[in-house]
DNA sequence: CTAACAGTTGATTTAAACTCACATGTTGGT
DNA sequence: ACCAACATGTGAGTTTAAATCAACTGTTAG
């Protein structure tokens, strides 16, 4: 039954032709020439071997055959173009969901959010918290936001947005025993970290110079924390040296509730935005490029 | 309204794959590779932005997406697929009309004509008697059957049949006044030919070596007929020797009624079935055919 | 009678589609 | 548990179909 279909090119150049009156205006709707278009037409002519079309005066008018062909192409394209642009509009006004772990959520991206809506309305942005802090793509987000070392897994697609620097920072109250000047004051104070990032003082360290026992006597002594929210309030309380990512704290630096002495160190991770591969990227390029005009300040 | 429909050939892929429900079955179906499908599959994907299929073992199913537009396209392409198949089903049964010459039809195709109803069913064969003696395309002819000589005008395609012979056929009570070996004995009858082959009489004299002028006056004391009909008619009364193509005279010679003392020569012309161009061959090549092996005795 | 228009066509270029061969991942059988 | 058979994905290169360009034929209208 499926013997010897014509190319569709054809029959879709002359349900236009037909549709129009002309291989002009057929033409010109699907963007090629007109030559292109009296080929498609005479290779159905011979596909079917009757002509479809007859001249009448400078243009082609249908034969019957041609008129029969056209009857039931013009319904057929029409259901094909409905259900494409259906499928289409469903996909780019569903909502777009990005995952984002629960610190930078709550700590950089919610106090920008209302402005992110107003200047991307389109987008219908919706924000979820990532489930896992391990950076990979969420199966039902539509883009993760999230701090990740290279190499990139292959399945992705990845928008580098910044480099991630982490800093010290610590209570304004607990300036007294420390030295900008000398990171190993430090140690005069008990290290406050996430379990998420174990490995934050010890690159910190390592930039600053210190001795790896003595950060490993001081790791021992220091307390972790689940989150980073509980981190920054051990800070502020003054626990302690709380080791964080300077995006994170950059409102609390500004405001004073913290300091971070030694300034701010750069990791090898990036803050990217994770795309999964076969997303359009129509709607995912608007997003990245606001994220990088927010974070440059 | 019409902007970035997807290829229609990834359009085609993903129809035959959700309706097979596999990669390598639609492959088989249009008669491609596996690859070549799953290249389209991706394309739509990408045009999409969503996955169309899901891996599911060692296949695929659709996805949500996937389902929705395989319930339009379904239908969509079963119209395409009905629409031509509608068309190519009334081209292919309607009759084939065959447009012939009076004189060939009534002398050499009626006689054979039920044989070839018989041997060509499908065919529906109409045949009409061509109008005019000059040969061309009848406009509303499938075909046409006739005589004519080289080159062949562009806008129609020839199936040559068989080099034209024509003879000098005579009744068997006129033989007294000739012999066969001597063609000038020709001139003790009356010529006789017809309105439509003036060429005819002057084409056999040159090959037989006789000379102009007597021919001419020859021509001057013979007499023309409107159609062949009449002219063997004559013939076989004993009116004179009568010059026809061998073709339409063959059975009047097996039979005895006439006889062709001085052989046939062969013309220029060939019996030729003539096809519009745009024509599909599928009907005409078997009846080109037939023609062919009815013609080789 | 000319200029603008509409479609066709030969020669060439271009771009999409396909194939091949290999890779990855899945399933079922002995 | 492993191997063979199966199903799909993909990089590289090739093939083929489709498009362009430019020139030509025929038509209409001012």
């Amino acid at each position: 039954m499926q013997h010897s279909m014509p190319p569709l090119s054809a029959l879709r150049a002359f349900e236009a032709t037909a549709r129009l009156g002309s291989v002009t205006s057929a033409a010109d709707e699907l963007s090629v020439t007109h030559g292109a278009i009296s080929r498609q037409l005479k290779s159905l002519d011979e596909h079917f071997g009757v002509p479809l079309f007859a001249k009448a005066g400078r243009g082609l008018i249908l034969t019957q055959h041609g008129e029969q062909l056209q009857s039931g192409l013009s319904e057929a394209f029409a259901k094909l173009r409905d259900s494409c642009a259906a499928l289409k509009r469903d996909v780019e006004e569903a909502p777009f969901t990005l995952a984002c772990p629960g610190s930078l959520l709550a700590r950089w991206l919610i106090p920008r959010l209302d402005r992110l809506h107003r200047e991307l309305p389109a987008l219908k942005l919706k924000v979820v918290v990532s489930e896992t802090e391990q950076p990979g793509i969420q199966s039902d987000a539509s883009a993760t936001l999230a701090f990740a070392e290279p190499p990139w897994p292959a399945e992705v697609e990845v928008f580098e947005l910044l480099p991630e620097q982490i800093c010290a920072v610590v209570s304004p109250q607990l300036m007294d025993h420390i030295d900008a000047t000398k990171p190993e004051t430090l140690f005069a104070n008990k290290l406050l970290y996430t379990a998420s990032r174990p490995q934050a003082w010890p690159q910190w360290a390592s930039a600053q110079g210190l001795e790896t026992a003595q950060l490993a006597q001081a790791l021992n002594e220091g307390q972790g924390f689940d989150h980073l929210y509980y981190l920054m309030e051990a800070a502020v309380a003054g626990l302690g040296v709380a080791i964080a990512p300077r995006l994170l704290v950059e409102d609390d630096l500004k405001s004073g509730r913290l300091v971070a002495p030694w300034g701010a160190i750069e990791t090898p991770a990036r803050l990217c935005l994770w795309l999964p591969k076969q997303t359009n990227n129509r709607r995912s390029e608007p997003l990245a490029e606001w994220l990088k005009r927010e974070l440059g300040h």
